[in-house]
DNA sequence: GCAAAAGTGTTTGGGATACACCCATGC
DNA sequence: GCATGGGTGTATCCCAAACACTTTTGC
């Protein structure tokens, strides 16, 4: 394909931004960069993205290749979050990037080094580019769409007990929820069922394992009149 | 700038999605092609946007150039709406559009002919590209801020009516809302005050002028525990 | 006085909030 | 028996929902 002359356009890059819990903390999946620039810093994992691709079709080759992560199989859930413009971003030169968030469990990224680690949101060190605020809206995001989605069910493996469904209530929105208010206000929304099986593990009593009715998205109604 | 040989990036457009109430209906901003491909039909104004300008820049010229609106002035609200990349979209090569929501009152296209237009969303003709459905998404997105911001400053005069107020919400969310309710509701969240002044109109009672306290966006808290 | 839109109140039910103790288990 | 996390109930308050008539004006 042929642009017609006088037109440059921008690089287009994507980035995807991974969340996964791990010990009851945020944590996302960055990438020591191996180029430069920012070189030796931690980046998101991401690339360019290609005429003839969508931006999710590059991004899952981005992925699988910079981090072994495979978005289309190692993930529970994918939007697109924005799409990051400003002209100084990139040092190269004026870079787009459409980026991504998705949510899993049991996420292990295939290499060798240690240069690719999902880090506790809550402590990053500095990242490259605009990373952080792209990883802080990302996290806002989902903390929203824990209010009126069943979107939790991204973040917790197939059965859970409730102290782990608010423990993740609670990392991701950054503030404690009160135990029997938070229960009984999300048994009563439907979401979720009972197992029967339990979870027992050190001295004290066994919890009840639920598990999500649904694991495709599903929304709460919200109310004007 | 020099792409590195073996990437070739999708074309880089914009689209600007631009609201306005007309009639107590929600109308939305569409251009007539002049030019292949889609030639003679409705589309949303927007166009290339190139390496060294934000996403927003490029949008502001273009939609300027070719609706003669002023985003920079004319409207009250805009907001990066998505991305869309399919590769189908655009019949001339693979063509990514950066897409904006914006909300205002009273912009009235400079044009000699009449090839542009504010049109009714719930009766538009077919339109060129994916359009359609970029529209539909972005009235989504107003419908669901007008739940929990003030955005509905942006698609109303400085002062105005509680009906006309109420005759906005219901033209966006595409329901009735009860009056009693609706107003006791919103006169409650405090983001709007009486200016003391009155408008009359017709064989019936005047009726009392609101004005927004904010002419920003704000939002209203939504609970979880 | 009548047509037309503005404006106004009450009741009911359900959900939000706040708050503290007993239960089951392993050691 | 004690330490540890799992699990539970009640009272209050406010908001959502449903619902119909009076007021002010122009003609």
């Amino acid at each position: 394909m042929q642009y017609s002359s006088p037109y440059q356009p921008p690089i287009v890059t994507v980035d995807a931004i991974i969340f996964q819990m791990l010990n009851d903390t945020l944590t996302v999946l960055v990438a020591k960069r191996t180029d430069e620039p920012f070189k030796g810093q931690w980046a998101l994992p991401g690339g360019y993205s290609a005429a003839g691709q969508t931006t999710m079709e590059a991004l899952v080759q981005k992925v699988k290749a910079k981090a072994g992560v495979d978005l289309d199989n190692e993930i529970n859930y994918i939007e697109q979050l924005y799409t990051f413009d400003t002209v100084g971003r990139d040092p190269r030169g004026h870079a787009v990037s459409i980026s991504y968030v998705a949510c899993g469990v049991d996420i292990e990224p295939t290499d060798g080094s240690h240069e690719i680690k999902f880090l506790p949101v809550d402590s990053l060190p500095h990242l490259a580019y605009d990373h952080s605020e792209i990883i802080a809206y990302a996290r806002e995001r989902i903390a929203n769409k824990l209010l009126f989605t069943n979107i939790a069910f991204s973040l917790l493996p197939e059965k859970f007990t409730l102290t782990q469904l608010q423990a993740t209530y609670e990392a991701v929105m950054g503030r404690d929820l009160d135990k029997r208010n938070f229960r009984k206000k999300f048994l009563s929304l439907n979401l979720i069922h009972e197992t029967g099986e339990t979870w027992r593990e050190g001295a004290h009593r066994p919890a009840a394992l639920y598990a999500f009715n649904n694991k495709g998205i599903e929304t709460i109604a919200r109310n004007f009149d």
